[in-house]
DNA sequence: AATGACTTCAACCGCTATATC
DNA sequence: AGATATAGCGGTTGAAGTCAT
């Protein structure tokens, strides 16, 4: 076994580690990356643990072949996410789909798609697609009478920051308070040399067109739920991709949000434009 | 059956982001 | 505010599996 210039282990896991690192976590859970292989006796780094864990052994990991709702959605995603040279792309594409780790999708993009422009195959010729049911939000018109929050013209305005949208039950302070994840468009220079990332200055509102704004919008979403909030699990075979979130301004003309009524949840999303427009695959 | 070419994906590496002091 | 430690990401590699001849 190849070992690195401290001794520590590199290259495939043997069983008995897995083991290790598997009753190591169910003990100490997951996190506090630097302390487990001290804690579960392996003679590994803390990131080949954390790269085990989390694309191998955690047990909501789901294995075999993508299925054509999952390829369907990853090929949407990239090239909403993708064009807009959004950072973490991987992991926020697999944050949409349940059981998938960022590297497999990553691996699926490299191997499969990109190779094979938009046509997905398993090794050899052997179509690997199933069929299931997905759910998709109803697109609507979202009406110009539709009031915002008291506090999103504040966030649009924020000069450095990307507007936000919070889910439900959430006020934008308190979201600001637990989330440290946020979603960037990278501004990468075109050459390697200069390729420090630099702070996002987005260009003011009302040069933006339309669809762009909507974009925005969509990228914002992904970021919330991500976080977990708002997530509704459907019927078992189908695949939760998207999330019943409130846009902005999804109230009545009070400018009162509703997202439950007579205790059943709203479970829609409003947008001006049809999403699945925005992430189709045709260019028009 | 042998073997070379090709494909896949688990794992590594280098980097940036974030947290803590 | 700056330094350091830790976490997490995307790009890449290479061993192992599969295919074609």
């Amino acid at each position: 076994m190849e070992k690195n210039a401290r001794g520590v282990r590199k290259g495939a896991w043997t069983k008995a580690e897995d083991i290790l690192l598997k009753k190591c976590i169910d003990k100490y859970g997951e996190g506090r990356w630097h302390l487990v292989p001290h804690r579960a006796g392996l003679n590994r780094c803390r990131k080949s643990c954390r790269l085990r864990w989390l694309n191998y052994l955690r047990p909501d990991i789901k294995r075999g072949y993508f299925n054509k709702d999952e390829v369907d959605l990853i090929v949407r995603l990239h090239k909403l996410l993708g064009n807009r040279q959004v950072f973490r792309i991987w992991s926020l594409i697999a944050g949409r789909i349940p059981g998938r780790t960022a590297n497999d999708v990553k691996n699926f993009w490299n191997t499969h798609i990109q190779k094979q422009s938009g046509e997905s195959r398993c090794r050899g010729s052997k179509p690997m697609i199933t069929q299931t049911n997905i759910i998709r939000p109803q697109p609507r018109i979202f009406s110009k009478q539709h009031v915002a929050p008291a506090n999103w013209s504040k966030e649009l305005n924020k000069p450095n920051e990307l507007p936000k949208i919070y889910p439900k039950n959430t006020s934008s302070t308190d979201h600001h308070a637990s989330s440290s994840k946020t979603l960037k468009i990278d501004g990468r220079d075109e050459n390697p040399k200069n390729n420090k990332r630099q702070p996002i200055i987005p260009p003011p509102l009302e040069e933006e067109e339309e669809v762009d704004e909507c974009m925005r919008w969509w990228g914002n979403l992904l970021e919330i739920t991500e976080n977990g909030d708002g997530i509704l699990f459907p019927q078992e075979d189908q695949v939760p991709i998207m999330e019943p979130i409130l846009s902005p301004g999804f109230g009545d003309q009070n400018g009162k949000d509703y997202g439950v009524e007579d205790g059943i949840i709203l479970s829609c999303l409003e947008l001006d434009v049809d999403v699945w427009k925005l992430v189709s695959l045709d260019d028009h």
